[in-house]
DNA sequence: TGACAATTTATACGTACGTTCAGATAGTTT
DNA sequence: AAACTATCTGAACGTACGTATAAATTGTCA
């Protein structure tokens, strides 16, 4: 069994805290193409750690690991995305706001028809996720996965949640708009369930192949089921009057 | 920032395959009392060991970390737990017999009954987790905690999944049963979807809690809640026609 | 062309890891 | 009491880790 050097602890990270991003080299690529040479070097190391990290777990993969699989040397991983936990912030915010605008141009056009419906909105934010999981490029899928681990492990959750609770929270407002009586926390939870099934069916492959006998192919496959469980789940939580219905 | 040494692969765990558990010891306690000392302290590993992994991740816990948790020598740890990944194998299965023993009872106590609806399959499947999550030794608590980890990561869970696998086909069965016109390979996906919810209620605490604003009791507050939206969102899926719903 | 800055290499440092094991300790049996 | 075995201690081994940095390289512009 090998064994590796791996962070600990995610809050621990000193460098993480010396700015926002003026001290990581080749973020602002000038015209003149100084940079370019080490943009194309930067995408490689996020891209290769972007797929260690989504099949591995954060924990489980080493610098060494990335640089390897990106075809660098170890100092470059460092240089291009400084302490392992700053890499992990990069890997995430680099495609978090083309996600967040397919799911923002998606809400408005649903609360811009004439009787919005919370159906349309659960799809709205399931959809674009689905598709990016199973969008041509790979790494987009490994994107997908990738979130599956964060948003799973409080641990790393809570290092990069305020790249993806500003959305939910739009849509929560938005659900609220349509199901006025809902319960705002019976809301809050649902739309953590449908987050939680939506990521299982992209993160989960080995238990559904193992249920079913055959491997199944691609998120997609199951796409119809996973908007009807959602909907209908949803869709119970919200016809609830408000007020806690729950525990004690 | 701290690093540790970890395991990479638990599919590379050349120990682990040195036979069922007659290598481990204080496996078969006998009545003489010879092993009970050591029971009791592996005991405490195995706990350390559950609270640790299921708070940080398997990844992130130094089998050091176990040790001092447990208040015992590194040595200590190899000697009950054997290697790292049979240790978390060990750790699992301590637990999984009772969990396993409250589903069945529960199901056989639904399809005994007059009309056994779908419902209460679900229910059946959902409380008893919920309930161990709740009870008041912790440590189950930290194992159900556990269980979401692992099954949340392909890479563990075809180490362990054959713990749990078995009684999903059970209920499985009786869904079918209850519902002889659903699609097989949907109800996977529907159970699935459950899975996912029902573990992301007690995994992702951080995530409900920042999108509330507020911290919240335990998963049993939002009880109602879950069993609601899986019960709702599986019955739309068992409802529909067998076959294939979804995309190609 | 030569100065300059961005990038890359190669190497090193200190620390922590998983595992192993010879020997000490403490109950049990003879 | 002596032999025996399960349990525990303490230390070590080899490996890998995250990070840092001096020097080399590369492309750009004066």
């Amino acid at each position: 069994m090998r064994d590796t050097a791996v962070m600990r602890d995610p809050d621990t990270d000193s460098r993480a805290d010396t700015g926002p991003s003026d001290d990581t080299p080749g973020d602002c690529p000038r015209p003149d193409g100084r940079l370019l040479r080490g943009e194309a070097t930067r995408e490689r190391v996020l891209d290769a750690a972007e797929r260690l990290f989504s099949a591995e777990g954060v924990d489980a993969v080493s610098i060494r690991q990335i640089a390897a699989a990106a075809g660098v040397t170890l100092g470059v991983v460092g240089f291009h995305g400084g302490s392992k936990t700053e890499l992990i912030r990069t890997v995430l915010s680099r495609r978090v706001e083309a996600l967040n605008i397919a799911r923002r141009d998606r809400l408005a056009r649903v609360m811009a028809g004439p009787a919005p419906k919370l159906d349309d909105l659960v799809e709205a934010y399931i959809l674009p996720y689905l598709e990016y999981a199973s969008h041509d490029d790979p790494q987009w899928g490994a994107y997908a996965r990738l979130i599956a681990r964060i948003v799973a492990d409080d641990r790393w959750y809570k290092n990069v949640g305020e790249l993806y609770d500003p959305m939910a929270r739009e849509y929560l407002d938005a659900m609220q708009q349509v199901c006025p009586e809902a319960d705002r926390d019976a809301l809050v939870t649902a739309l953590t369930l449908t987050v939680a099934s939506m990521l299982s069916l992209v993160a989960s492959r080995a238990r559904i192949a193992g249920l079913t006998g055959h491997a199944g192919g691609n998120a997609m496959d199951h796409r119809d089921t996973l908007v009807s469980f959602c909907v209908n789940g949803m869709t119970a939580i919200a016809s609830r009057k408000g007020g806690p219905q729950d525990g004690p």
